[in-house]
RNA sequence: GGCCCGGUAGCUCAGUUGGUAGAGCAGAGGACUGAAAAUCCUCGUGUCCCCGGUUCGAUUCCGGGCUGGGCCA
């Protein structure tokens, strides 16, 4: 039917092999990667996200990698934009595009829409922040009750971040919830017109785990310590997201002396593993119906072309 | 050898003025519109170290034992 330009995604869990087999299939079809790691756009984080080494970016050109500063914020809002010139970019190159990640959120952009265009007045989010912390969830869910008569909707009350941003939306736009939801629902992804093919590698969890394992053990090795350090000087907790990032936390506690060192290694297993288990409920209820192939079946084609 | 403090959920611990117990973490499942490796929700029966005693009833009190740590010899 269509002869729409094919766009390639290849996700999995953490671990569980895509950098390398993303690589070998980018370099056989002459294609470019599209970072979809929400980790990798920060320059400087480099042990701690398994980034590809500096030799292995030199094999395939990447794009939506070391983008922005640890300090600085990223959003989906922009990935979308950003991941789009660059898939752009590449197709106007004539070559294939490689979608490369594990960061479930950001990889939904390729199949449906993100954000709603609202725009909200930072004075206002930092506003409602404030009223957050002072006067707790129950005043920003009254007040979204006021201005929401016919119901929230499937809003989770409890989650904060999910009120504040609900609330920012209905005043910053003056309209109801339900209303924003429909016209969100209704907006086309920023993909479309391309025949998105999705494929995930699963990993066997007793492989997996041995290659967790062994990873943080390497990370350590290769100075994981060092990098949290240079990095914290350079303002890392300005930016929750990376302050947080698996690895880098668990660090930064050692620091503060809220975890023992000798736990250390312990505790960025234990919380990779919490990952890899999100990661899989994402990919089981968020994703579309994909092509699923074994990590260790090395000899398939990624999308069965 | 003496004295002191512990022994409760996989782990760290709280608690029961005697009526068989609960948090955090881990684990399992789930949600997901702008921080997503984020944020949030649901799920807790375990010889309360063992043996005796007191008691209607002991994980809780008493005695003994075992065991970990500390102090003194």
């Amino acid at each position: 039917m269509s002869a729409r330009p094919v766009l390639r995604v290849l996700t999995g869990a953490t671990a569980s092999g895509k950098t390398a087999r993303a690589l070998d299939w980018a370099e056989w079809h002459g294609a470019e990667i599209v970072s979809c790691d929400s980790l990798l756009f920060y320059r400087g984080m480099d042990i701690g996200t398994a980034k590809p080494t500096r030799a292995e970016l030199a094999r395939v050109p990447h794009h939506l990698v070391d983008i922005v500063e640890p300090c600085e914020r990223y959003d989906v809002q922009r990935y979308v934009a950003e991941a789009r010139a660059a898939v752009d970019e590449i197709a106007a190159r004539g070559r294939p595009v490689l979608v490369v990640g594990g960061s479930g959120f950001y990889l939904r952009s390729f199949f449906a829409p993100m954000s709603d265009g609202i725009e909200v007045d930072p004075t206002l989010r930092a506003q409602l922040e404030a009223r957050l912390k002072d006067d707790g969830i129950e005043s920003l869910v009254a007040e979204l009750h006021a201005l929401n008569p016919a119901g929230l909707g499937a809003l989770d009350l409890q989650n904060p971040r999910r009120v504040v941003r609900a609330l920012e939306r209905c005043r910053a736009s003056g309209r109801a919830l339900a209303e924003l939801a429909a016209e969100f629902a209704a907006k086309p992804s920023a993909f479309t017109d391309f025949d998105v093919r999705l494929a995930r590698l699963e990993c066997e969890p007793a492989e997996l785990e041995r290659r967790i394992a062994a990873r943080v053990q390497a990370m350590l090795a290769a100075g994981l310590v060092d990098e949290v350090r240079r990095l914290d000087a350079a303002g890392l907790r300005e930016n929750p997201s990376a302050a947080r990032a698996i690895g880098y936390r668990e660090v930064l506690d050692v620091l503060d002396g809220k975890l023992r060192a000798d736990e250390l290694e312990a505790a960025i297993v234990r919380n990779t593993r919490a990952l890899v288990k999100k990661q899989r409920t994402w990919f089981r209820s968020q994703l579309p119906p994909h092509r699923v192939l074994a990590a260790s079946d090395t000899a398939a084609e990624l999308f069965g072309e």
